[in-house]
DNA sequence: TCACTTGCGTGAACGCCGTTAACTCGCTAA
DNA sequence: TTAGCGAGTTAACGGCGTTCACGCAAGTGA
C-alpha cells in the first residue's frame, strides 16, 4: 500500500494544524489553542478539525508530542555540541540546555511539565505524546548511564536504600531500562532528576520571584551539587 | 462604623460562595469551578455571584487565598504537634507535612503551585491570595530562622557566594525578611526550599510515575539530605 | 409613616467554546 | 464512467463568562 497523493495532502494538513496550534500557544498562551481558533487562523471552520483529531483534547495531546520532540532534539544539538570525550560538559550542557529551552518556551514547557490538564490524562497507553516523552527521558537518562559507565561515581549499595524503594527500582529497572546496574544508580538518577526538573519548574512557573528577579545563580549552585554528587568535573556556563 | 446586619449576610454570602468553590474544586476539579456551576450549587444565578467578586479570575483568586489560608494553618498544626525545644522535629514535620498536605489535596496544591493560570497573574498587588501566600512563605522562613538561631549551621560566607546572588540575597533580606543575617543562610534558605517545593510538585502532578509507584521514599531521601545540610538531627517519619 | 436609596437577585442576550449531525462537492478508485 | 469516499460546509445544542435592564425587598431619612 503506497502512499497516496490523498496520504500526503492528508499529512500536510495535520501539520499545518500543529503549526498553527503551536503558533497560537505561544503567541496567546494555552488558553487560547482552541480549535475553532486554529481552524480560523487556517481559513476552515472547527468541525473541519475532527477530521484529523478525535477531540480538542487528542490535538492538544498531540502538540505535547511535537514539542517534546523538540525539546529532545534541542537537547540532543546542546549535548553533541561538546566533545565527544568530555562526558562531564556534555551533562552539564544538557541540564543548562533544559533549563534554558524552559525559560525560552515557557508556555510549552508548561504544557509539558506543569499540573496534568484535566481531560488529557497521562495515564493514556499507546499515545503518540506519551511515546515522545518517553523518547525525551531516554535523553538524560543515557548521558547518566554513559556516566556511570565511564566514571563509576560513588552509589548506595543495595542494602543502603530503603527496603520500600529497591522493588521499585528493580522495576524500572528490568522493565524499562533493561541495562544490568547497580539499584543506587537508578536512585541516583531519579534524585538528579527530581533536582533538576523540580528547580527548573520553579524557576520557570515564577515561584522564586517572592525573593529573586533572577534565580540563574540558584540553578548554577544545583547544578554544581548534582555534579558533585556524581563526580563530575565542574566547568562554569560559557556564556 | 460599626458592622451591620447587611455586612453580615454579605460576609456569610461570600464565605458559603468560597465554600461551595472549593467543593466543587474538589469533587469535580479546576475546570468545573464555574460561575454558573457555583450558582447553581447555591441556588442563585450566574451574574449575581458579580455583586461579590469582579469576575470569575477574582473568584478564583480568593480561593487560592483561602487554600493558602488553610494549608498555612495545616502547617502550623504539625509543627506546633513537636514539643517546643526540638526544632529539628519541628522542621521535619514541617517538610513532611506540606507533602502530606499536598498529596491530599492534589487540585488545590496544583492551584497554589502549579502553572500560574492564564488570565491570573501571579504579579497583582494588593492583592487577598498575595497576602496569604506571604503568610504562607513566612511558615517556613520562620522555622528556618529559628533554626539558625538556635542550631548555626554552616552557610558561605559573603564572598563565597556567586555575585550575581548577592545584590538580590541583600535586597531580599532588607525589604522583605527584615532581620540581620548573613546572606549564606537566605541562599542556603532557598536551596532548601527550592527542593523541597521542587520535589513535591514533581510528585504531585506526576512526574516520576514514570518510574515510580510510591515516590515516598525518594522524598524522604530528600528531606534527609536537606537536614544534613542544616545539621538537623535526623529522625524517620513517625507513621 | 412615607418616600427614597441602596443592594441583591433575575432573565435575556452576546459572543465565545467543544461537539454532533446533515449535507455538498470533487477527487479517486474500480 | 460511475460509485463512493474524504474533506469541507452550515446549523444547531448546551455550556461558558459577562453585560444590561429590570424588579424587589430591606434599610434610611424626613
Amino acid at each position: 500500500m503506497a502512499e497516496t497523493r490523498r496520504d500526503r495532502l492528508r499529512a500536510a494538513t495535520v501539520r499545518e494544524i500543529s503549526d498553527t496550534a503551536r503558533r497560537i500557544l505561544v503567541d496567546e498562551g494555552p488558553e487560547a489553542v482552541t480549535l475553532r481558533a486554529i481552524a480560523r487562523e487556517m481559513g476552515m471552520t472547527a468541525p473541519a478539525l475532527y477530521r484529523y483529531f478525535d477531540s480538542h483534547g487528542e490535538l492538544l495531546r498531540h502538540l505535547i508530542g511535537d514539542i517534546f520532540t523538540e525539546l529532545t532534539t534541542a537537547l540532543h544539538a546542546d549535548i553533541s555540541a561538546v566533545p565527544e570525550g568530555d562526558i562531564s560538559g556534555k551533562f552539564l550542557a544538557a541540564s543548562r540546555g533544559f533549563r534554558r529551552w524552559a525559560l525560552a518556551h515557557r508556555r510549552e514547557y508548561a504544557l509539558l511539565f506543569g499540573a496534568p490538564l484535566p481531560g488529557l490524562g497521562h495515564k493514556e497507553q499507546a499515545d503518540f505524546a506519551e511515546e515522545c516523552a518517553r523518547t525525551f527521558g531516554w535523553t538524560f537518562l543515557t548521558l547518566f548511564l554513559e556516566l556511570w559507565q565511564k566514571r563509576r561515581f560513588p552509589v548506595p549499595a543495595d542494602d543502603e536504600i530503603d527496603p520500600a524503594l529497591v522493588g521499585q527500582l528493580r522495576r524500572y529497572r528490568d522493565e524499562v531500562i533493561q541495562v544490568d546496574l547497580p539499584l543506587g544508580v537508578i536512585q541516583r538518577f531519579l534524585q538528579c532528576w527530581v533536582r533538576l526538573q523540580g528547580g527548573v519548574s520553579l524557576e520557570v512557573f515564577g515561584h522564586l520571584d517572592f525573593a529573586l528577579e533572577d534565580p540563574g545563580p540558584i540553578f548554577e549552585l544545583m547544578v554544581r551539587e548534582i555534579g558533585a554528587m556524581l563526580g563530575l568535573t565542574y566547568a562554569p556556563p560559557a556564556s
